[in-house]
DNA sequence: GTTAATATTGACGTTTACGTTAAGGTAAGG
DNA sequence: CCTTACCTTAACGTAAACGTCAATATTAAC
């Protein structure tokens, strides 16, 4: 019972195969991430938003801000942008690299002392005849 | 011109010290993390309150929210405490560290996806004739 | 024809960890 | 006495990314 690879797609479709909330599907609409087409009143999400929202919740693995993700989409979109724009976007991905390698290095660092922390408190645990569960 | 070891320590002092506003200070007497006593209207931060204050900032870099922060330090101020209430103390710590390894993975996973998006990006750009600074 | 499922807009609520005024008290130096 | 520096409480503001109603409409199924 797999979802077919149709051109239109309802919001339960699109939330059950993102899981993805309605309210977020709107909310990226509303912040003009997202824009789906109208049945009368119902929104019909295209093959081009769904190419975008995957690359929103890519965008929200890497920590990017949902404005910062909007600049992003349009190097996708547009195709033919003015260098400057295509080099910003670059850029500002370059400068997100960074950022996290920064950030894995504190975790990194984080994890130890947690580690020798978590080693002593099992000295003292044990000194005083307490038993811990296996992990 | 180094801060002595003194007993007590003002608002200021401790500013300076541990590089935090007073807002944060008053802050975290509100929530119970601190207690400094009065002279009068003014704060005076005890050796205690300065331990306290070390260890919520490690708990911070851990990723504690500061109620979780505000649990944990009772391991260090009671001393003689139920043992359930150590234990359980641990093993929050532990859960943590376990959150923390995770979270590590997926960082390193999305940085590898990063960096796989920025090689494409850089292509297309050389592609394009744009010349990027070197990082 | 009525119920049930699903949709809509609108708008206020939530969370965390403080920031930011406002309005003034207190103490030392000159 | 006056300024300056430092302190106080009180209370509203902020950010992000939605959650959670309410009230209503459309559609499908029975």
């Amino acid at each position: 019972m797999n979802k077919v690879d149709v051109e239109f797609r309802s919001i339960k479709e699109m939330c059950d195969i993102y899981k993805v909330t309605p309210r977020t599907l709107r909310f990226y609409e509303f912040k003009e991430l997202l824009f789906p087409i109208r049945e009368g009143q119902r929104r019909l999400f295209t093959r081009r938003d769904q190419a975008r929202l995957k690359l929103i919740l890519q965008g929200k693995r890497f920590g990017f801000s949902l404005e910062e993700i909007r600049q992003l989409l349009n190097l996708y979109d547009i195709g033919d942008q003015q260098k400057t724009q295509l080099l910003k976007t670059y850029e500002l991905a370059n400068e997100r690299l960074k950022v996290m390698m920064n950030q894995k290095e504190e975790l990194e660092s984080a994890i130890e002392d947690l580690k020798k922390m978590l080693k002593w408190g099992q000295e003292v645990l044990v000194s005083k005849g307490i038993k811990l569960n296996e992990n």
